[in-house]
DNA sequence: ATACCTGCAAAAGCTTTGCACCTAC
DNA sequence: GTAGGTGCAAAGCTTTTGCAGGTAT
């Protein structure tokens, strides 16, 4: 079994700060469209391209997380500091989460894991709904 | 908040019920893609967009299955009888699967949307690694 | 100087849709 | 006879990639 390459060397650059320093400022997980754009709006010099490679690098860091909506799109969010991994209640509408916690998870896929001979386990909790916020704008 | 929709009226046909027949014979999640070339290789006179068309019924009736593979590729399974929701560990490579049985994420999930008055609350879980088997060939 | 970073546009994938025709009920 | 099903090709979307030029080290 091949042990995992270690990250290519990374770079610093006016690009990438900017992204790491919006994200840092925001809540929600945001498409990588969404952030371009909202960067764009910041006055940001910024192409989608370059969102897309720096969201990637940022993923494989640690720097951001990043799980996939009920659509299949990607979306992220700096998680750096407030510890590890963990998981979110997530609204469809406009992206606000909240951090949940459970350590449950974590052994029972990795026993899970074991149980059944798979290796490189990892896996993907999401809790998505409509928070309130957005709910009462529907119902207008 | 107004009440889901019932589901259409749908109607038994050739296509529909050969894509059942086959799903209920096989194990693996497969991608729409896998399940029209499967379908057609062996003989049946099959349209791509019928395929995801009667995937889409399938899902929305609990006949199949449905989840979001890491790269954001929709995968299905047949799920009718082996009782209701549950949760996989799956094969990256070739969907291999098995089912993982735990209550406790349907509570948090639950949980954590009374918490935050989230509404049309909804979770996924799903495991991800690489089967026994596809292990050893890829070590070759 | 070299290796990485950028932007743009083109290309790639997966999925959806418009339209004309077919089929179950 | 009517509403739903089907195939094909076109279009939509998100994401990736090729390339020429820019930038950090």
């Amino acid at each position: 079994v091949p042990a995992p390459a270690q990250p290519k060397k990374k770079r610093n650059s006016r690009r990438r700060e900017r992204i790491v320093e919006f994200l840092q400022g925001i809540d929600p997980f945001l498409s990588s469209q969404a952030i371009h754009q909202m960067l764009k709006a910041r006055g940001a010099s910024m192409g989608l391209a370059t969102v897309y490679r720096q969201l990637e690098n940022l993923v494989e860091e640690g720097e951001v997380d990043s799980i996939i909506s009920p659509s299949g799109e990607k979306l992220f969010r700096h998680c750096g500091s407030d510890g590890g991994h963990h998981h979110h209640i997530i609204c469809k509408i406009c992206g606000a989460s909240q951090a949940i916690e459970d350590e449950e998870v974590e052994e029972m896929a990795e026993t899970a894991g074991k149980r059944y001979k798979y290796s490189e386990v990892s896996h993907s909790l999401e809790i998505f709904g409509i928070c309130e916020t957005c709910s009462r704008k529907r119902v207008r």
